[in-house]
DNA sequence: TAGATTGTTAATCGATTAACAATC
DNA sequence: TAGATTGTTAATCGATTAACAATC
């Protein structure tokens, strides 16, 4: 009934499903079948069901899901119920605009420390945050509870600056820069990857082969 | 030999061996067998010959692969050989950051025009590229061509901007707004999405479930 | 109760891995 | 030639879809 065993593809969905029911929420709506959703979502009834059930039956038969139940669920099955904090590695526009992103903190994402090694940016303030210097780092994850560290910084200094971090005790890395980090940390190391380049690149790759796409439909 | 029926799963991965092989590339090495870059990659040698041959035959029995050959290979296949024109609709802090993102433009992604609503904004300069008014896409898409529109907009307003961009002859959308635009799209138009909400969902809900992750290990 | 819709098992489909003949 | 490694077919595995009995 929790998250042992659940595959990826599943957990991919769940914060589409998350948003759909957000929406709906919005919209008034009390209750949803697995059909109705299917349609708007453009996959199969079945899918929904079989997702769901992963984690518990949250429907009624005959009934179909109560739409602020379901919602509610699956923000605590994605852990959305209580406040994760964070800090920024890498006060780089990419960074900055991360921390500026408001509606993270909206959906309990906190973010209390932003660092970089550029010493110009120093006291510069973000969003109410001043930065620090990443050699002030572990004395702030000795005195603050950090469980998400988000790192916006160069490939190449990338690896360093994780072991660093796992060394203080991070636990998860939400990692920007183009390397597998997964692969040289601990296993126990949660890291989730945003790798826009390769976003960019499957783009590319389906513009470039349009054509061939085209005769499929 | 080209792009045809090619599953998403393969494409996701073809971004991966590239960096992967400009990596070898760079550390001068000159060959590698698909088993010697499984290691690395940490995935199966079949996969990787499996994944090679839906686009042709780029190695040599005996030998492996040739790892510029298959880098370019790579490349072209993925688009890289020629220069897309790129917008940015949304000239907030994730539209400048992007458009601050050296790294692209080495790709061959040439941004030429940043569009925001706010006038506050109109005239400001981001990389050498001043924001212009989105009043004025119109006139700008007759005037120069443009292969893909980055979308750095609040939800609300994205399906709107999507129909007015569509409308104007953009055939692809790399979407930072949390909608379905490849729903609400003629099915020709290229959508590829980056959700980062969904991204840190997905973290959150490792960490929520890391206990139950490690037993599997 | 009758109708609707779930939860769940079974069938199908597709993707990954293994095996090996072809060949450099 | 012998050894190495690909390209490709066959076997396995896992994920998706279909079907339906359970039940609200």
């Amino acid at each position: 009934m929790d998250g042992k065993g659940i595959s990826k593809a599943v957990i991919t969905r769940l914060p589409r499903y998350y948003r759909y029911l957000g929406e709906l929420l919005e919209n008034g709506v009390e209750r949803i079948s697995s059909n109705d959703l299917s349609k708007q979502m453009k996959v199969t009834a079945s899918q929904i069901r079989q997702d769901l059930n992963n984690f518990g039956g949250f429907g009624q038969q005959g009934y179909g899901y109560n739409v602020r139940f379901l919602y509610n669920e699956i923000g605590r099955i994605l852990g959305l119920d209580h406040v994760h904090s964070m800090i920024i590695i890498g006060a780089g526009h990419l960074g900055q605009a991360l921390a500026n992103y408001v509606k993270f903190e909206k959906r309990g994402f906190k973010i209390i420390g932003i660092f970089d090694i550029n010493p110009n940016l120093k006291g510069s303030m973000v969003r109410g945050i001043g930065i620090q210097m990443l050699d002030e780092l572990p004395k702030f994850l000795e005195e603050y509870t950090v469980e998400i560290a988000t790192l916006t910084i160069p490939k190449d200094s990338a690896r360093e600056v994780a072991e660093l971090l796992v060394a203080n005790g991070i636990k998860a890395i939400w990692n920007f820069a183009h390397i597998d980090l997964n692969l040289v940390l601990p296993s126990d190391i949660i890291v989730e990857n945003v790798h826009l380049s390769e976003s960019l690149m499957r783009l590319s790759y389906n513009l470039t082969h349009a054509e061939n796409k085209q005769k499929k439909m």
